[in-house]
DNA sequence: GGTTCAATTACTCGAATGGGTAATAATCGA
DNA sequence: TCGATTATTACCCATTCGAGTAATTGAACC
């Protein structure tokens, strides 16, 4: 027996077999029921508009539109969606992207059901519930400092494994244009060379390996 | 109505979610039947004593073991096991690991539902299936030369960043040596310097940034 | 016993990298 | 309009890195 204003949830994952499992985990409680589920991003947001559900539980890694524009696309027209993150990859850049993107909450998909529902309950009540061990990471991400744009740029090209002088010429700028870049860049990633910068790019999620 | 001999399949994946869904998927199919599920690897073993499976399903990702080392366990005390490997990881490595280990196939948890039922039902025929887009990947692992231990710990360290010089202090031997085995390294993986070297270590999974 | 391969070290040399310092121009928000 | 940030370039200098070449040792394989 449902209760009469149980919390209205849609599910938005590119895995079917993952959405049925959490759908059918969802069902068993009382107060929670699955209107929609979609592996679209962008069918996400009509799909919304139709449902209008309280609560959606959005994976990042999504064909077509990423997780984080859908959530932007959705709370552009709905102000007050109520989105929680759930996924697998939870790198900083991730959980920070996640939050400023306007989502309440962000979880791994390994996290227990009860603590699932917990979330969707309170996120549902007005809350924003951050896992102590993501808090900690987001404060971590707080802490670094933001990159610039032309930073952001040749950090990308380091990760692609180019020297110097190819960024240089690739952005059309002189070699020592790149090294400046560089010497900022150490100081913003604290680390020592490029080796390490192209690592932490790739570990904070800065810079992805596709 | 089941028939009278469905295959019977076991579940391993650490995602409770993900194997209620997977469960009721292939449930859905008539000759299939999930006898078994856990979330461990060291479990796995001793569930597959128990239940005896046609057909496991394994992801790579597990806590405390991982599925590599279950699958080879398994296999070792059952070689005609028959594995399936269904993970979201995919790197060159980590198909080649499961292949090398004995796994008769490896699917991405997006797989559609009917070509994993298809997989399901060849493998356990005794064929051994890829889609095509792994097997491209496979083949590309099994061009690259094998890599040697030492090769490989030089790889490790460089990966966390540290220098010829400290590379040399860890292992204990003359930074001569380590600009060696990079030499090598390079040639191996089909790099030009150390920068790339890293990236490609992790791209293809030899490295894991954990 | 010869061969192949991994691991080790050494030496040279040129190129790439990184640190320090500094100057200029543009943009931007207060 | 002033200070801050960003982007740009330049120069110097020490260190690191990477390519080439080569030799030795030990284990594994046949």
């Amino acid at each position: 027996m449902k209760k009469k204003n149980p919390i209205r949830v849609m599910l938005v994952d590119d895995h079917p077999a993952f959405r049925k499992g959490m759908a059918a985990l969802l069902e068993s409680e009382p107060d929670l029921q699955v209107v929609a589920e979609t592996g679209d991003g962008r069918h996400a947001i009509e799909l919304f508009r139709q449902a209008a559900p309280d609560i959606v539980l959005m994976d990042l890694r999504l064909p077509g539109m990423g997780g984080v524009e859908a959530i932007i696309a959705i709370r552009k027209e709905f102000p007050n969606a109520r989105v929680i993150v759930l996924t697998t990859f939870d790198t900083d850049e991730d959980i920070y992207r996640a939050i400023q993107s306007g989502a309440k909450s962000f979880l791994l998909k390994d996290t227990p059901e009860d603590v699932l529902a917990d979330t969707i309950r309170a996120v549902h009540a007005g809350e924003q519930k951050l896992p102590p061990k993501l808090a900690d990471r987001l404060a971590a991400r707080q802490k670094r400092a933001e990159l610039s744009q032309r930073e952001t740029e040749v950090l990308r090209l380091l990760v692609k494994g180019r020297s110097n002088k190819e960024i240089a010429s690739d952005l059309f700028v002189a070699e020592d244009t790149v090294k400046a870049h560089l010497k900022t860049l150490f100081v913003k990633l604290h680390v020592q060379d490029r080796t390490q910068a192209a690592i932490s790019a790739v570990r904070h999620g800065i810079v992805q390996l596709d």
